[in-house]
DNA sequence: TCATTTACGTTGCTAGTACCAACTAAACTG
DNA sequence: CAGTTTAGTTGGTACTAGCAACGTAAATGA
């Protein structure tokens, strides 16, 4: 995680209005807050129409997606991958069974847990939307220089960063994400 | 397609690597994709969370988040802002309905059409939920310098535009203009 | 060892999302 | 005034999402 440019920092001085630093982090969260409200729904709406043309749901690709990365799983691993409940889980389960992109497995060290494996099938058909979607980024990286584009992945990360440590432990994280009000 | 490329596509001798563009941008595509993914759902998730708190799906809070912007709306165009299907459209807005965020007024200048409006106890609560998930993009920004927070904005509204562009008439977008690519 | 408790996953329930297709009614078109 | 188009609703199906209630298996403990 590069934290970069702290070296920059020079930008109060840059700037010259005289309001404290508080009032721009305001601004800029309201604009960050739009901003990315925009991404996201361009993003998921695109991610849907992309998707469903392999006959699988956006939730069905994720967890295809998880099982592919992180290789064979529990239900609870991947319901708290994917910030779901187990019962959601298990029916996205279900559906990927259904279709052949997954299969179950018997946990050797549990007899009530079963272990959720892509089949060969549902490797293939992840990457073949992979590459899908990611032609679809490259689009978009097109009018971008080199620069500008390494910026933007910096600053996506440092953002996706920033969120996970606010929603505890997400993806990528095994512990259980529980709302205790 | 004219996307805002500054100057030069082929800048290969700003770049000190003797790689081809197109293999970095190949990359960075696989990159941004990976970024962009995590920092979607992590958004996603932790929307949904703070937004069920208000007793509003996080598709009812877009709906209304969109007619406190835009003003009233017919049922069309709110289902285009929002990438949907008419009869979706709908159905959210019977829910808003119900829990009293919103009205459906006669448009006077068509019998069949009718206009949707944030009633003032949506318009408030719209407020109090914006509010609330902007806390939340200034929490995460906090840990950027404002050079940082300003390329942020930057970036991901020319990745927002971009993918615009390639979905057709999006969010904002009222214009019926199909892709004329 | 047997009973209790805890954990894993499934299923029932309810609400919401999302699309297509069919429908009513009003508005345009000739 | 037909005939067509447009605005919105409703029916149907599949999926998403969470809670609660299971059955079964493992862990705990008396």
């Amino acid at each position: 995680m590069p934290l970069q440019s702290d070296s920059d920092n020079k930008s109060d001085s840059d700037n010259p209005r005289d309001l404290p630093s508080g009032e721009n982090l305001d601004r800029d969260a309201r604009a960050l807050y739009d901003a990315l409200n925009q991404l996201i729904r361009v993003h998921q709406f695109r991610d849907r129409d992309r998707i469903c043309g392999y006959d699988l749901s956006v939730a069905q690709c994720y967890a295809l997606e998880t099982l592919v990365h992180q290789g064979p799983l529990r239900l609870q691993g991947l319901a708290s991958v994917m910030y779901l409940d187990k019962s959601t889980a298990s029916r996205v389960v279900d559906a990927l069974v259904r279709k052949g992109h997954v299969d179950r497995i018997a946990d050797p060290a549990d007899r009530r847990a079963a272990l959720i494996r892509p089949t060969v099938q549902g490797e293939a058909l992840y990457q073949t939307i992979r590459a899908d979607l990611i032609a679809e980024e490259r689009a978009m990286l097109e009018g971008l220089t080199p620069d500008m584009r390494q910026a933007a992945l910096t600053l996506i990360r440092q953002l996706t960063q920033a969120a996970h440590r606010r929603c505890g432990p997400g993806p990528g994280g095994l512990s259980p994400v529980q709302n205790e009000t």
